[in-house]
Parts: C-alpha cells; structure tokens; sequence
DNA sequence: AGCGATATTCAGATTATGTTCAGGGGAAAC
DNA sequence: GTTTCCCCTGAACATAATCTGAATATCGCT
C-alpha cells in the first residue's frame, strides 16, 4: 500500500514516514499544500494523511481539489487541538476520518488500516482465501493455519493482491502500490517477487494472466483448467 | 509496561514511582493535571494512575479530556478516604478502578496488574508460551519449570512480548514502553536485550521479521518455513 | 517454428540485525 | 564511607537476510 503524507512539521513527517515504512507501507512526503495536491494528483495512493495547517495551500482547500477532481482514496485529516472548526470543513470537504494532535503512533496506524479495509470493501484486518490468510494488522500470512516467512517486499505484494483479491493486476499497478516515488520502474522485479510467494503460499494461488498481469485466487473454485 | 502517576503529593509519588519500578514497569511522574493531561496525550502508556485531586487541573476533567480523545489506556483512579462523590464521577469519567487513599502498594500493585492483563485479554498473571511461562505478579520467568535469572530490563522486554505473543512488535513499540520519558531512543539496545534474552529463554522464541520487529512465538508452532 | 511474454536463477550491493566489549553508574555489601 | 559487583549503554565490528538487475530458460500463442 501506498500512502501520502501532507506534512509540513519536518519532525512529524519524518516520524510519520519512519513508522509507515516500519510497517510496510510505500510512503511519498509532501510539505505544502501545493506538492501535496499535485501528488495526490498524479500518483494512485491507496490512502493520504494531510494535515490541514499547511503553507502556501491549506490542508482544506486541497482536499477540496481532489474531491472534486473525483480522487476517491480515502483521507485522514490532522488538525491542532483547538482547531475544531477546520475539522468540521475537512469533513466537508470529503475527509473520512481524522485525527486531532498530538496523537499516539499505534492509533494513527489503526485508523489507517481501518480505512484502507473499509476503502477495499472489507471488514476486519485479515482476508481469508481458500486457506490463505493475509493479517495486514500484524503483517503476518498463514497458509492453512500455519504461519509463512515473509520478507516485507513479499508481504507488501501479497497484501495488496488479497486486497484486489481474483482482479487482475498489472505489473505497474503492482510497482505503483508498492514502491514509493524513486524506483526504476524497469526491471522484472515484479517477477521476481511473484515467484517468491508462489514458492511460499503455493503455485496456484497466483494466476498469471497473460499480456494483463497477475490474479490472487483460491485454488479450489478454479476448476476449469 | 510503562505507567504514567499523575499525583501532586511528592512523597507519595516518589514512593509510587520506587515500588513501580522496582517491579518493573517504566514510570513517569506528573506533579499536577495538566503536566498529566499533557504526558498521556503524547506517550502510549499501559496504564495510568490518577490522583482525583490535583492542581491547576483536577483529576476528572483530565480522565474527560483523555477520554473524549479517545485515549484508551486503563486508568486506576486515587481519592481521599472522604470524597465518594469524586469517585463516581471519576466512574463516569471512563475509570477502571479506584483505590482510596492511604492504602498498601501492595493493593495497589494487584489492582494495577489486573487492569494491565486485561487490558491485554489475559485472565491470569502468568502467560505460558510452549514452555515459557512468564509471572507478571513476581517478575519471574521459567522454562519448562526452571527459573531463569532475568535483569530488569530483560525482564521488562519479555514482559512486553509476552502479553503481545504472536504479534509483530517493532523496535520503536518496545523503546516505549520500556523506556520512561527521557531516554535517547538510537542506539541498539533493543538488539543488544534481545539477544541476551534469546541466550536465556532460547534462540527460536524470539523471531525476527526484518524489517518491521520481534516476535515471541511459541517454537513448537512455527514449522512452515 | 518463432516471437514476445513470463519464470527462474544467481551474484553483488545494500542494509538490517547480531555480537562483543568496555566504561560508567548505581546499588548492595562491608 | 568505601568497595565491590552487576547491569546498562553505546560503539565498533561481524554476520546474515533481502533486494535488485541481469542473464538465461521456459512458456504460450499464432
């Protein structure tokens, strides 16, 4: 998952970004409302942390922009204690959650999962297929009951597919969600990576459905072969 | 566990701050409400003990405040032998227990204790991992029934781990609630802890997942690989 | 068969983690 | 009050896991 971070506090952006990444999350910074706006323009975040005090374009105007520009990812807002009239505009203006500061890391990240399941359609924190099981809250995966070894790349993969789960995926889909702004795109570490986990969870949990991409799907409904 | 005391007077502070530590627990102190208010909005504490009758801010409106914040720490609450209206204010503050003053620290520890443990879901003081059993209430750990020498710290570390078990617990997590305030967070003494745990409660207990943290896990159970 | 697409393998680079050690500080013992 | 001992800390160094990109092999379609 790929998340932005609008944050014009140096030290909480850094901190913010450390703890993301410390989790296995992909993370772009922002530090004015304008590189934060263009972005969220540009680049297809599975979710934005933006703090409404921000320079040169407020966190609300901003938010504003994408909302009407049709960017649905969803959109964690931080406002200062005593700001309680902008929290009420960052929900106008199409906020899903916020959150006031200072705040504990541990809940930022929960409110965080809590709106990239519900973004996916999902209700808890863990996908179940056909004997997968992918726990984004811990960042673990089991196959059967049994607890896999993943490396955080590999998860990070792994957790985005179960969230898309039977969608085909392209190989850039996949680098865009996983990999933050500077990565060399061309390479086949896509191909890599897959192969990784089909030795892990099992070959025929991910389709490869040629010139398209790839497909998490539960082995036993895939009859027709 | 790490433990904020908000209490004004000093010796009784002091005394707390001493039997606390001495059990294990990091402590900070706060002098008066808002000092108080202040320290549990910004540090992730286990637990919380509140004085009722404090200066500059009173005890109850700062168990609103953190409340109405969402802050979900326990909270065991302190009152004068005469106040019984503050106590059940205090309640309907969003309290979890209470103990009049003057009372034994040895009362108070239980107290603590069961708020701790069931804050994590556990019934009991002891937790048992495969082997591992591990005595919150004597500070104690034993393997397959043997005694293990544990320095405080290493103790504290363990503590931790166990009432997380299974979960993935990263570095940060455990420099905070391991630590008291005023402790320079780089340097690598989780690293150096968490190897001189291993070489006492045994190597496979503790995995490493790299890049996120540590994990206690019961050996027996990991067998994919 | 031939072509493009996907898989696999591998080694070097990179970074995270482990280990060892010495000095300081504090508590307990004397 | 002094000594002794143990533990904590932080640094330096060693090791190990993982990432990356390329080279090579295989597959699936026309």
């Amino acid at each position: 998952m790929r998340i932005l971070v609008v944050e014009d506090d140096a030290d909480l952006s850094r901190q913010l970004r450390d703890a993301l990444k410390d989790v296995g999350y992909a993370v772009d910074i922002a530090n004015d409302g304008e590189e934060g706006h263009h972005l969220g323009d540009t680049e297809p975040y599975d979710a934005v942390i933006l703090d409404l005090g921000l320079p040169v374009i407020d966190g609300v105007s901003v938010l504003q922009k994408w909302r009407a520009d049709g960017k649905k990812f969803p959109v964690l807002i931080l406002t200062a204690r005593d700001q309680w009239s902008e929290k009420v505009a960052g929900f106008d203006a199409g906020a899903d959650d916020y959150l006031t500061k200072p705040f504990h890391t541990e809940e930022l990240m929960a409110r965080l999962r809590a709106l990239l399941r519900r973004a996916a359609g999902h209700t808890t924190d863990t996908i179940d297929i056909g004997g997968l099981s992918v726990d984004n809250s811990s960042a673990r995966a089991f196959v059967d009951g049994m607890s896999i070894k993943l490396t955080s790349h590999e998860f990070r993969l792994l957790s985005y597919m179960a969230t898309h789960r039977g969608r085909v995926i392209s190989r850039t889909e996949l680098v865009e969600h996983i990999y933050d702004q500077d990565f060399d795109r061309d390479s086949n570490t896509i191909e890599v990576f897959v192969g990784r986990l089909r030795r892990k969870i099992g070959t025929d949990r991910i389709e490869t459905v040629r010139g398209l991409g790839y497909r998490l799907v539960d082995p036993s409904e895939t009859k027709a072969k």
